[in-house]
Parts: C-alpha cells; structure tokens; sequence
DNA sequence: CTTATTTCTGGAAATGATTTCCATTAAACA
DNA sequence: TGTTTAATGGAAATCATTTCCAGAAATAAG
C-alpha cells in the first residue's frame, strides 16, 4: 500500500540516503525522468522532460544531481561523440538492464543491445579477472561501443 | 635514400593525399608528436609538445588536423572524462598496436593493455558478425575501456 | 622556374556545455 | 516545531572547441 503523500519510497532511496545524500524532489523528478525512457538524454533534455511538471527544477541541480547519481554508480554517462554528456540508469526498479552500444557515426543514432552473445559475458568476466589481477585494478564497470555506420546511412 | 629535402615520405603522406589533403609543416609536426609517445594527448599538449620547434603553429590547426586526422581514420580520439578529447595514432610506421583502456575513476590515469587481446579478438570479431548481421550495421571500430580504481587509489 | 589556383593557416572573437558562487530554501531529525 | 546542514536556482564565470576571415603556403599549370 503507497504511503500517504503519493508515491511510497523508490528502489533508489536506500542508496542515496545511505551515502548521507537528500531524497529531494529535484532528485526524484530527475530520476524518473531517467526511468521512463530508453534514450540517452543530456543535461538539458532531462530538463525539458521535468520542465512541464517541475517548472522549479534548475538546470544546475539537473547536472549536480547526474553528477551525483554517476558517483553512486545508479547512472552511466556517455560521451558518444556530438559535444554532450548523454546519461542512462544502470538500473532500474527491476533491477539492471546493462547493455552496450553500436554508434552510426553517420548520423550519431545509438543503437543499445543486450544480445550479448553466450560467450561475451564469459570473457568479458574472464578478462577483468585477469586484468584485476595484472594490473591491480579494481574493475567497476566497463564501457563497450562499436562505431560504424546504420542501415539508413548505408542506403545512402 | 631520403629524399633531398630532409626526411623522407611519411608513411600516412598516401592516406592523406590520396583524401585530397596537403602536407603542410603543421601537419607534420602533430603526426610527429603522436608517433613519438603512447600518452593520451588532448590538444593542447600537442600543441605544447610542438611549440618550441614549430613555434609559428596554431591551437586552431591542432584542432582542425585532429580532426581531419579522425576522419581518415589514422587518429582515435578519446574521452576519459576529464573534460578535454585526448588522442591517439591508430596505427604507426609499423602497423596498428591495438590496444584496450583501463581508467581510474579516482585519480584519472589510464593504463593501455594488451593482454587477452587474442582472446578479446576472437570474441570480437564473432560479435561484430552478429551485431552487424542483426541490425544490417557495418562496423568499422570498438571501444573498450574498463574503469575502476587503480592501486595507488585502492592504497588510499 | 613562374604564375595561377585553391587549400591551409593563425589569431581574435564567438560559442556552448558545464561549473562556480552565494544568498535563500527545505530535508532530516530530535 | 525548531535547529542544523545539505540542497537549490539563477547569474556569472570557465574553458574546450569552433567560427571567421584576411594573409600565407602548397600544388597544379604553363
Ligand atoms: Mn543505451
Ligand atoms: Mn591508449
Ligand atoms: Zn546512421
Ligand atoms: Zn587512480
């Protein structure tokens, strides 16, 4: 049963608030503005996106706020090549959804895939193994793009 | 025999040519650079790295070769996140040295490695076929960086 | 080699994403 | 409810990168 005042307590309170960090409603606004999609927003969409329904949520808290939530490992930032910051969930109320991607550096779309063939979690768990070892390198997270070019482009 | 004129053709002089480019000092001088390190340049240390020989060439020509430079395919450039694009040669006189990313999360340094990279081959050469016959996508390049914390982080 | 054509160049100014500042607001908690 | 302290937003600053444009240099033509 959701608590009195709207919505009960999100999947993300635990970790924000055990890092000493505010559930705010900035915070929360952001959040699910990331929640609610699959695409790789700026900065300045996610801004937009809350605008309409937080008129009062300034754009420097939307960047303090990704900065922090990337920090906490609940959000991934992209960089994928047109001059901004691009940011995902690393999970969701689900849990994670991790993915890689394929980047047309025709036309800049980002193509996310979770297809991962059965072997390539087998190396990639494999190769952090090694490499952690190696090079004593506490391994976290790893980032996996291929660039080329989509089929829309191609037809060109 | 080099040619009268000091050196002789450079190994990229085809590629770029052969795009409709000039050899100019300038571009000379940022290729040097490269060639002669495996730090990951951002502009400005090309620029400063090339300042004292070439003193009459500009930041602007720094970021235009770069540039230029990428889209032939001989430069790779990078984000670390550290707020500057960082550069890389994809190849040398010697051919490719292919190579994947460890990044520090805390301190920002950045470990290129080789190792696992047969293993890493095979497995990706097997994912970009699939990738590329699912979504008709025709992929040119990867990138594969891990991040974590390095020893001397950890130690802290 | 000389001249003509066209690309390339540097420096100043513009741009634009991100950060910094700081006075004000609002979570958290007793 | 009151106290403490983190969080906020808007304006201004920062700073990597781009844009502009008149002059310089590379290549093509003669
Ligand atoms: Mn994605
Ligand atoms: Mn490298
Ligand atoms: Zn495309
Ligand atoms: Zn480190």
């Amino acid at each position: 049963m959701p608590c009195r005042k709207g919505c009960g307590p999100q999947w993300w309170h635990g970790k924000v608030k055990d890092c000493g960090y505010r559930i705010t409603a900035g915070r929360e606004a952001i959040i699910e503005a990331l929640s609610s999609t699959h695409d790789h927003l700026s900065a300045e969409d996610v801004y937009a996106r809350i605008h309409d329904k937080y008129p009062n949520v300034g754009l420097t808290t939307i960047y303090r706020t990704l900065d922090m939530l990337v920090n906490l490992g609940l959000v991934f930032k992209f960089d994928f090549g047109d001059g901004k910051a691009r940011y995902e969930l690393t999970e969701g109320p689900k849990g994670a959804h991790h993915h890689h991607h394929l980047v047309c550096t025709g036309c800049k779309r980002v193509i996310d895939y979770t297809d991962f063939i059965d072997d390539e979690v087998e190396l990639l768990r494999r190769t952090e193994k090694g490499l952690s070892d190696k090079y004593r390198f506490r391994i976290d997270n790893h980032l996996i793009q291929f660039y080329g070019t989509c089929t829309e482009c191609l037809a060109k």
